[in-house]
DNA sequence: GTACGCGTGTACTATGTAGTACACAGTATA
DNA sequence: TATACTGTGTACTACATAGTACACGCGTAC
């Protein structure tokens, strides 16, 4: 589960890679701050994945979508945490409500929620 | 933040306990399965407060809703996190998007989804 | 006046998290 | 054939998490 998180990392830098030579493992894991032995372990499941921090920096870097990346890792944006924490009782409510509903009903929802005078 | 834990908790204890003398500190300790030191230190705010499992159990020993024990705790509930961790993409906006939101305008959401033919 | 239950102080621990530092062998480059 | 860059292996670390174990002094009830 936590190895997905690795495997889609390598994929798609390398992915990026194949454009630009600048996506190389030593020099992706220098932009991002960490060191490349452990970007190395991180992308083969050798590891835990990394911080959120980190996550964001590299999903930045790469160009992915941070609470996909985060959801890889199996965490929970931080924002989206306290936004629950902050009202706790009504946003777990909502969540489970919403949890065994397809797709399509919750992103029409989002679009309700989004276009609506609420 | 994490202190207002304990205070919570200890005040919801005591309050207890004025009816029933089964909610002794030790007693609540024994039931829930730790020790009476530590439920003294995470009362005090001495030390973080417990694992989710732990918090479970004291809401409810105490008659509390865990979501918002949780939430005094700084934690997310493990299965809000895997429902989100599902979909994140959907689940990230919509979080997002009704995080501004006042109470009344999601609770009218939580009630249409509940309702309605979704 | 002692046994009991009470809350608390001190010391310690196992496991997880999130990495760093450095050396190494292979490959490409000049 | 040096040089440079590549990914990786090994060893180590600081800090957080989630507690346990045991002893202590205090008040109360018998």
């Amino acid at each position: 589960m936590s190895q997905d998180f690795g495997t889609y990392l390598r994929s798609r830098r390398e992915s990026r890679r194949e454009r630009d030579t600048a996506f190389s493992l030593r020099q992706v894991a220098d932009r991002v701050g960490i060191q490349p032995s452990y970007l190395s372990k991180v992308e083969r499941g050798d590891v835990a994945p990394p911080s959120e921090e980190t996550i964001r920096k590299l999903a930045e870097e790469l160009d992915e979508d941070a609470d996909v990346l985060l959801a890889l890792a199996g965490k929970v944006s931080s924002d989206l945490k306290s936004t629950i924490i902050k009202r706790p009782h009504l946003f777990s409510q909502l969540i489970r409500e919403l949890a065994d509903l397809p797709d399509g009903a919750v992103l029409r929802l989002v679009r309700e929620v989004r276009d609506g005078e609420w």
